[in-house]
DNA sequence: CAAATAGTGTCTCTAAGACAATATCAC
DNA sequence: GTGATATTGTCTTAGAGACACTATTTG
């Protein structure tokens, strides 16, 4: 073992080129729209948050939050400490995914991002307060594939409206990647790790685990199903919904009064 | 646009703290092993390769193939790049696993890994003629959840027997990643990268995605479920087995035979 | 009472598990 | 024929989709 100290001391690291490593971040958030109608169930609108870049490159275009990574803390908490620098909201749960390594996705150089997807619930949101600064802003996110097999992703928020087209690709083991055909106003290769993101967060809603931190701790089971639908862009009948979330939820004794309607019970994640 | 080349060119990454990068891969194969009586079909056995170490640290402790990302490349490039480099074979393909970031996995300093999962057909090995050099092993692989909830990583080749425990935690969006309690004999964090391989390569093979690549390209059903059973640890009925991948398979004109019973058809990958 | 949501019951359909039965070869 | 695998058919069961129906509130 005395030779392995001996070798570590002589050890550097300085020899090879190395990267810089940057995380960034697709949080995302589910707003209630209220109706016309007061009996009405408010419609959901999944929202992502952007940035508006200051500086170059991409100067005044928008892009996922994110930054580079530091000495003694991990990639997934980097990705954390981004969030809660740009929202002041600390996110309950984080989703890889993927790592995106272009040599050339970045014209200041050799920067690698891991992508991240993070659940906030507007209720936190709402309660922090987060000061609204201009160049920070939650658009509302819709993404579809069209006949001919490209997907659109529009992002609007207030008057911008930002709308990047890509291509999808088999990858190995079934897996998609998306490639950038038209980024549409978004820096880098954001509509790509955006496009990534939603469809990480898509499968991870098919079994519940996605929805729930959407929401706060007690919830109707009609809202869950909302959150849900938003999500997946489907709807479902109210009633396999309740037997398939069954499972996942439990209820307390509180039920929510004064809707123009039949209280609904409020149910809290079971475990 | 002019502001943003001049922007460019005073531009340096250099200021700031940077890691090495580096791909690992978990490179896994399936080999027949035969029977006594020569009418039984043979056996499998899940394999995994490992290279011992040569130098500090971890000197002469077994470790996942991997090295550092080099400029102009991505980290699935380097990833695939490394896994040709030990064993003359390009895999098909590769499966991203996650990033290891804990800034002291590596006694060397800050290096993150990116681990992937990939998947060798044993026949393109046996074609390729890997020089068996005593520092690169195919290990057999065993991976279990004993009563207490730990989980037992085994791994043998010759009289070399490695023996890894370890503790799942549940992660967010229902992930769970591994604590290493005992390295038992391997290097690094390399035994919990392997565990998380395992656990995404079980995954891909629920849908039948992770299993044709372990096969030449032609191959009969009953082979290729025993591949899905060595990789799940589970045991199928062939009728359903039959029945579940009917929709991934076709059927070629060719037959095995003289094997000392009922010849079975060769199928091949669908689309 | 009307309008709206909350919540339950049940029929159907599909896919997976279990298992019985038949087919076909090498020796 | 014997022993092995290859292959097919069918009964059962669990879970999701569809839909009819009842319950409860506000105005």
């Amino acid at each position: 073992m005395d030779s392995e100290k001996e070798f570590l001391k002589s050890y550097s690291l300085s020899d090879y080129d190395r990267p810089s490593v940057t995380a960034d971040v697709a949080a995302f958030m589910i707003r209630p729209e209220s109706q016309q109608n007061y009996r009405k169930n408010p419609e959901n609108k999944l929202l992502l948050l952007l940035i508006r870049r200051g500086g170059h490159p991409f100067k005044d275009m928008w892009a996922l939050p994110g930054g580079f990574l530091q000495r003694n803390e991990t990639v997934e908490q980097c990705a954390l400490r981004e969030i809660f620098e740009e929202t002041n909201v600390q996110p309950v749960s984080i989703l890889p995914v993927g790592v995106f390594s272009e040599p050339e996705r970045d014209p200041r150089g050799w920067i690698i991002s891991n992508a991240y997807a993070s659940v906030i619930s507007e209720e936190s949101v709402r309660q922090t307060g987060q000061d609204d600064a201009a160049d920070a802003q939650w658009f509302s996110v819709s993404f579809d594939c069209d006949e001919s097999g490209a997907y659109h992703l529009s992002l609007n928020y207030a008057d911008i409206e930002l709308h990047a087209v890509l291509a999808a690709e088999k990858t190995s083991f079934g897996r998609t990647t998306f490639r950038i055909l038209d980024r549409g106003g978004l820096a880098f290769d954001h509509a790509a790790i955006i496009a990534a993101a939603l469809t990480a967060l898509r499968n991870e809603a098919k079994n519940y685990d996605a929805i729930f931190d959407f929401l706060p701790e007690k919830f109707t089971l009609t809202a869950l199903q909302k959150v849900q639908e938003t999500i997946m862009n489907v709807s479902i009948l109210p009633a396999n919904f309740r037997r398939m979330v069954s499972g996942y939820v439990e209820e307390t004794d509180e039920y929510v009064r004064g809707e123009g309607h039949r209280p609904a019970k409020l149910y809290r994640r079971k475990k």
